[in-house]
DNA sequence: GCTTGACTTAGAGTTTACTCTATGGTGTAC
DNA sequence: GTACACCATAGAGTAAACTCTAAGTCAAGC
């Protein structure tokens, strides 16, 4: 039986990695780069992720999966973890990509109507092909 | 009275860049890229767009605002270009380049109500914030 | 006791899509 | 005749977000 050093109560990168698919390399630059963590690691020095770790990932990868950079959530998690009344702050900044974000699916939306007007017609054109084809 | 010597009946690049929101510097990569264009130039080297060439910046800027990326757009303006009958290709680029949009469009849909979630939640916090400062 | 496979770090490299710089040409205005 | 405002090209540089490489540690299985 296969009993592996890297779990004991402990939720490993690999884990985390395959729960969220986020490559381990994602994981570990998110958390140098202050947008998640700093996870806690054990005595050996390996990264053990809570409950709140969790969370966080799961927030970002939500905000970048919409778009929505890095930087602008580095400095959201810095105003959430600061010892400061940043409420009004946060609420803004989320406000703010929040009409960032709607424009951008109101442009996609508009892309999408185009293509499905394009696919229409192709499938228009290919259908007077096969007609064409089979009169002859 | 200024004259400009690159307008005669030639639509210029800057004009081009004016109307759709691009740079010139980002029209001449398109071309080099073989994106639109080739553009066909005056004797002396300028550029002169024909509403051939406005048709289909106005399309690669619909698409590149949804985020379609360069490489896709370059093969079906090639598969377009093609002298082979290239239909049913450029149907079956289109829909899954529709695809994808879509599932960036559900992404994106989920992160906005995400947010809107969270406003509505620092609205209430900035407010009752408020209130305990009136009680004082 | 050595191989395997998971983990670690620091730092280099990659991809995408521009964007800028250097250099030079041309026509109109003062 | 020179300043200004355009245009051109080739090629270098940039920003964002990863992604990969090298070198090393550690525990389990054979």
């Amino acid at each position: 039986m296969v009993y592996n050093q890297y779990r004991g109560d402990r939720v490993t990168i690999k884990e985390v990695s395959e729960q969220f698919g986020l490559t381990k390399d994602t994981l570990r630059y998110y958390e140098k780069i202050g947008l998640i963590g700093p996870i806690g690691k054990t005595s050996r020095g390996i990264r053990d992720f809570k409950e709140q770790d969790l969370k966080r990932i799961e927030f970002v990868k939500c905000m970048r999966s919409a778009g929505i950079s890095i930087d602008v959530l580095i400095h959201y998690m810095q105003l959430f973890d600061s010892e400061d009344n940043t409420l009004e702050e946060r609420r803004d900044l989320l406000i703010n990509q929040r009409r960032i974000l709607k424009k951008r699916i109101e442009d996609m939306t508009k892309a999408l109507k185009r293509l499905d007007g394009k696919i229409n017609m192709y499938d228009q054109q290919v259908l007077d092909q096969f007609l064409e084809s089979g009169e002859k």
